[in-house]
DNA sequence: CAGTATCCTTCCAGATACTG
DNA sequence: CAGTATCTGGAAGGATACTG
């Protein structure tokens, strides 16, 4: 046997072919990694505590095969690679999304064990996104922890993305990551975060407003 | 040690959390099963060939206590037991259809060790509904195989559902589960199914042509 | 930095036998 | 019918050491 034949559920059904894909152990959790941003391997490794380095390029190699992601060079004279989603990969955002909304509401509070990354709570944010609230372009800056990231709304669609926004933002959000994802969750009230300052909106009232609606955090 | 404790990922993030309860092995699967209806023991064993009637227990007893689902009697006096989803298991339908949706773009032709269960056909019917293309209040029928089912639309709202419509459906659509997962999959033209009847769909002609754009099938 | 290689543990598949 | 209980080989996962 040359090579042996990965586990499958052998249904010809969109749900088990997709879990045949993305169905292992800490698979999604990659996905959810390079959804924001392309990522080295030891970046993956940090920010995937548990995993194990032969399983992690397990995985990889199979999303590579599989046409999930890619490697690339980060730049053409540096050897460093990243890894980043394919257009198929990138396919995965609405349901990775949609199945994230739903672990949100699931959530607890953090035991004291529990890992958060930033990142994570730029998930819960995209996760969080109204479409029907949109209103008009403009730019949120998020400080999150060291971590910055911006939400861009250009011409009715929504892009979360790392990095500081492409212009002066309507409004500059800092908080942390777990007190993100908690108001997230809907455990923390965020008038109450921000009178604890734990989350602190700087802007214009009426962006404050706009940008509260687009997340669901007030009606 | 009293009860050992489930791996988890310990992470706090909507994703992960998620992934604590419906990650494992067949967990989805059978959340699938449950969407198009409740069913008892052996119904889920029989549509999900090769889980093991040991792990099937395991499985259902961890969503019964996490409270996905729950048992219920069929009726008061049999003592037939049937699972069906809670409302929070039901909040898993959008974040399945999603994923099933990405995963009917992978299916190649379906091999011949692979099995179909009209009811998947079902979650792929539902998968493929676009709600910008509902027009007016009616319903249309199924027949794949030998299961039947109906799309009602009401108010602007898309359901589902199992068995015969509740009042004559503007539509008839007969068809085998293959064929319909195919045409969900891109792999098949509905046209092409029509012309070698494998589909056939019965009823007025505009019927047929908002039917066909309410499952994306035409523009 | 970006992985292999190794070893050990846990989980899963499949079979079978048993119970209320 | 609707499960529980037990067993076994094999596959997947986890921890750690090592390498170009």
């Amino acid at each position: 046997m040359a090579k042996q034949q990965r586990r499958n559920y052998g249904q010809y059904c969109g749900l088990a072919s997709a879990l045949d894909v993305i169905g292992e152990r800490w698979t999604l959790l990659i996905i959810r990694e390079l959804l924001t941003g392309p990522c080295r391997y030891n970046e993956l490794q940090a920010n995937l505590p548990g995993i194990g380095t032969n399983l992690l390029a397990d995985r990889l190699r199979f999303l590579v095969e599989t046409g999930l992601i890619r490697q690339r060079l980060m730049s053409p004279e540096s050897k460093i690679k990243m890894y980043e989603l394919t257009e198929q990969g990138e396919g995965l955002r609405e349901a990775v999304l949609s199945v994230a909304r739903w672990g949100l509401g699931l959530l607890q509070a953090p035991a004291a064990e529990d890992v958060v990354r930033p990142r994570w709570a730029v998930l819960a944010v995209e996760a969080m996104v109204d479409l029907g609230a949109v209103v008009q372009d403009e730019q949120y800056e998020f400080r999150i922890d060291d971590e910055v990231f911006h939400i861009a709304i250009e011409g009715g669609r929504v892009a979360v993305r790392h990095g500081k926004p492409d212009f002066d933002p309507a409004l500059l959000v800092t908080t942390d990551a777990v007190t993100f994802v908690e108001i997230g969750a809907g455990r923390l009230n965020p008038l109450e975060a921000t009178l604890t300052r734990r989350l602190v909106m700087e802007g214009d009232d009426d962006a404050v407003l706009r940008c509260s609606r687009l997340l669901g955090l007030v009606r």
